[in-house]
DNA sequence: ATTAGCACTGACAAAAATAGAGTGCTAAAT
DNA sequence: ATTTAGCACTCTATTTTTGTCAGTGCTAAT
């Protein structure tokens, strides 16, 4: 591609993004020095390629999936942050009381707040946290509750009925086995190694055996099968794109970020990189109209994905220009 | 009113309900054997009496609020559940594996699917829970888990970063101190015993006592603050519903379905009975225009509130029926 | 290679025409 | 005293018509 080509789908893309207008030959004019018939002629060239589309014979034009990704890979110079946005942030990652993750999470509502995109975050699936330690405490004659903590820090929990007459110092005495035996075993395999080492175990020492080991059982199932990691914020913010004024879109989209089965595959998406990665409409897995901006972390040994869903045609400038930021400010923290 | 009346707001309502178009004096001839000039001028009486309202001077009628307040509390009658919604039900509250709020909150995300509303569940606002537990545990060097335990079964956990040197087994002290002393103390009034009473006694015994007791500060006042209690499923569902066919309609709830501070209102509504309430339009203190069901619940000690949202015409007799049908299969599992 | 010029296209908006459902009122019928 | 048929009228919703305009592709001249 010449380097007037280039400018021009520059051009084009910016202006795009700006307007949310199809873009005429006219209105190219005046930066490229020329006339309009001149754009028209290479605009007509970048279409052939496959940069630009056009929605009818004589409309101007939108850059494609193609153009977007040529566009964000050759073309865009990413965006310094403005004082008011890095200001925003800075006061939450100033703030060390809070967690690094949890600034995270709220710099992410932040920036939705700021930009009117839905943004995400997703902890790690629970897949390499081991056991750390399960405590099985009682709330009353009938009823305790599990509680299982992992070398991560991810603790969830889970509440039990128990039957008419179960002895709770049998309960203790299996917590305590579980606590010498399976510490360090990781999170998933746990359900695998209750069932071959202690059960056979359990199953003569203790009187209800059965009764207490589903309660083992069920408190690790639990855990694994838990999302309660996934943050989303501004789902209704991306709404506000001048593409959602059409309550069909609206619907399925708004449908799609309310499924996290759906939102989870945010991060399983293709590759593992982890720098600041764009997946543009077909791309994404997630939805063939929207454009996601993702990063992976690794804090405190755990992956952490967080991205940001916007229309297409999404202020790619900023929001790497923004991810930039946070990923330095993340750095940071790291480095103290 | 009149018998006649009565029947013709019933039968209004109910048409307007299935039809979602203003109901014209034709369409109820053959059920009240009249000719439409008798159905025009009852109408116009009830039109006069406030339970009727038009959209132009030549439009059929359709209910006011006033006109679904009064159907609701005098003129439905609730249906009885068909064999098809009720199996789907039936297996969740059979599996006794399942504990009975959880049992709670699925059964509303299955109404939801069914029903095409929105669905809330919103566990008691941890008030009344009193401190049970607090365990302290180290992860690595530089962070520990905080585990916070209430009698009523909650958990809540924070993980926090040590400053270099800190002793754990200080901490460990500070921890048997607090769950001698607090023990039993309702879970918001625990911050201030802190300050009170263990304060005082870290700030002699304790070196690094202000890092220490920031960290059972914080790990309290988070579980104060935490809305994770709060459930809410097809959030889009309701947009199936055609009032929401139009875009700003929609934005205008989607945004309000996302704040969690909003939906927490549903609760604290006007008063505090636990029969099926019913509230439409302005009363729900939500949006002027749906209607929210609700109900509340007292399960082992903790209140609980599971709502419907839906528009002003939704389909009554189903939802009530619907919640009648969980409110016995509660009842039987708390009989047992 | 660039540009002026021109015929042509399709979207969009405003205006006009049409059909239809429903009302209120009056006067006659029961 | 109700009820009803009949009629003029109102308003919505849909389709048709018309005009405007931004933008294009192509050709021929620069």
């Amino acid at each position: 591609m010449e380097e007037r080509q280039k400018n021009l789908l520059k051009a084009i893309v910016e202006t795009y993004i700006k307007t949310v207008k199809p873009v005429g030959s006219k209105a190219l004019c005046a930066k490229f020095k020329c006339s309009s018939a001149t754009i028209r002629n290479e605009m007509a060239h970048l279409e052939e390629l496959g940069y630009l589309e056009k929605n009818h014979i004589s409309s101007g034009r939108i850059p494609s999936e193609k153009g977007y990704k040529y566009y964000v890979e050759n073309l865009m110079e990413a965006e310094k942050l403005n004082g008011k946005d890095m200001l925003k942030l800075q006061t939450i990652f100033a703030n060390n009381e809070l967690q690094l993750s949890d600034a995270i999470t709220q710099c992410m509502e932040i920036i939705s707040e700021m930009t009117n995109y839905t943004s995400v975050v997703l902890g790690s699936s629970s897949g390499d946290n081991m056991l750390l330690q399960i405590n099985v405490i009682p709330l009353n004659a009938s009823q305790v509750v599990a509680v299982v903590c992992t070398d991560k820090g991810h603790v969830e929990n889970k509440t039990f009925n128990l039957k008419e007459g179960t002895d709770l110092s049998e309960l203790a005495k299996v917590s305590e086995l579980v606590n010498k035996r399976l510490v360090g075993t990781p999170i998933n395999e746990v359900s695998e190694r209750l069932e071959l080492e202690i059960k056979p175990i359990i199953q003569k020492q203790i009187k209800q055996y059965e009764t207490i080991y589903h309660i083992f059982y069920d408190a690790f199932s639990d855990f694994v099968n838990n999302n309660s990691n996934i943050h989303v914020s501004g789902r209704a913010k991306i709404f506000e794109q001048p593409e959602y004024n059409n309550v069909d879109e609206m619907k399925r989209l708004a449908n799609k970020l309310e499924d996290m089965a759906f939102i989870k595959k945010i991060e399983h998406s293709s590759d593992p990189g982890d720098e600041v990665k764009i997946y543009i409409g077909e791309e994404t897995e997630f939805d063939p109209n929207v454009t996601i901006i993702r990063k992976k972390y690794t804090i405190d040994g755990e992956e952490k994905t967080i991205a940001i869903i916007g229309p297409k045609r999404m202020d790619y400038q900023r929001i790497v220009g923004l991810l930039n930021y946070v990923d330095a400010e993340i750095d940071n923290r790291k480095g103290e």
